[in-house]
DNA sequence: TTCGTCATGTAATGGGTTACATGATTAC
DNA sequence: GTAATCATGTAACCCATTACATGACGAA
């Protein structure tokens, strides 16, 4: 999961692995908990080893220019590759069960704005399959076996269906807007006034 | 997690490992998936080494009654001992920074009915706090950064935003009824007419 | 000079999953 | 007799965490 987000962090620019870590938890703060230490370090090396990153000169700039900066040997800046963006779009478009999971949703939600409209209409698809799912499940207790549970564990479902319940409105509203060619925030990207098919372009940065 | 939530369950009756995984997923449908048999027998397997359960008869009535169950040698009936029991008490009084992250919080919610009142109020108000951080993190990113991200980003924050909002509401009125001695649905149990200061009694079993 | 934060890393461990393997019982 | 579900289990793996260790840099 973290290899899609880094490789998608990437691609908007070099980073060093701290700060990687403090992007990847403003991006994913709606998802879970920072990535720790001892598994960025360790994944930086994997993709780096299978070539889908690498190091990049600290200082693109004249390396004249401030030397002080130059001696801090420590800060490794990586970059990704043209098999790295390969690989994020393989990883990106791939939809399985675990991209309607939680994390796997929310990490390829981040990423929808690198996503085909398709690969979209999938996600949200299967997400909102899953997420009715439980839903109906959680009815089905509160439904059949309401008087066995005692009273918290019956708040907690009741809570539970509730946020089922926005989850899918929310899925039912994205779907409606990427079916009409909208952004999430109601705009139509591109210049043309036509629905975009494909790909938004990435911000500039 | 696990180990806590098994314990509980077995706390209102004995129950063999496929029946303990059905009740395990109506009890924490709300909070996650089921637990995988992979992951359940093993840990069956090390609570018994613990002492914490124990193998029971598979029939408690008289063994004459019906011989062809008896010759259902599969099954395997566990429940709970006394230091299981301690072992359980142990570990939902014991709160932390694991007690408020979603999954933990989940599975000490669903068993507050057999907790005292000032742990509840414990991992409801540590829980209360670990949200509100999420929330002002979140608040923050879409106040300072907002321009910076794509649309699709800002919609999955101001979701969780959204959700973290709803919570920390759901947590409040959660904190006000066990200051006030009410449990959940708005009832207040026990004889006596004043709040209850300790135990709720497990429901018949 | 000391404290906070920046910055990188390793080793041990943990808590789970998937895939596989087996077989009994029940319903059609 | 055969399919579904009940029922138990193992082995391999995976993804991540915690705890630890190190050290530079800037500000007070």
């Amino acid at each position: 999961m973290f290899e899609l987000a880094i490789l998608g962090l990437l691609q908007e620019s070099p980073m060093h692995g701290y700060e990687l870590r403090k992007e990847l938890t403003a991006k994913l703060g709606a998802i879970r908990a920072a990535i720790s230490y001892g598994s960025l370090y360790p994944t930086l090396r994997r993709l780096q080893a299978a070539g889908w990153i690498t190091e990049a000169a600290e200082t693109p700039a004249t390396a004249e220019e401030i030397p002080a900066l130059t001696s801090r040997r420590g800060r490794v800046v990586y970059k990704i590759t043209a098999e790295g963006k390969e690989r994020f779009a393989e990883l990106i478009a791939q939809t399985g069960p675990e991209s309607y999971e939680d994390t796997g949703f929310g990490v390829h939600f981040a990423f929808f704005a690198r996503t085909d409209r398709a690969t979209r209409l999938r996600i949200l698809e299967g997400r909102r399959r899953k997420v009715e799912e439980r839903r109906e499940g959680l009815r089905d207790v509160l439904g059949r076996a309401a008087e066995r549970l005692d009273a918290y564990t019956l708040e907690l479902q009741r809570h539970g269906l509730d946020a089922c319940e926005r989850e899918v409105r929310w899925l039912e509203e994205l779907i409606a807007n990427e079916r009409s060619g909208r952004t999430p925030d109601g705009s139509t990207p591109g210049t043309a006034p036509g629905p975009s098919e494909e790909n938004i372009p990435p911000p500039p940065g």
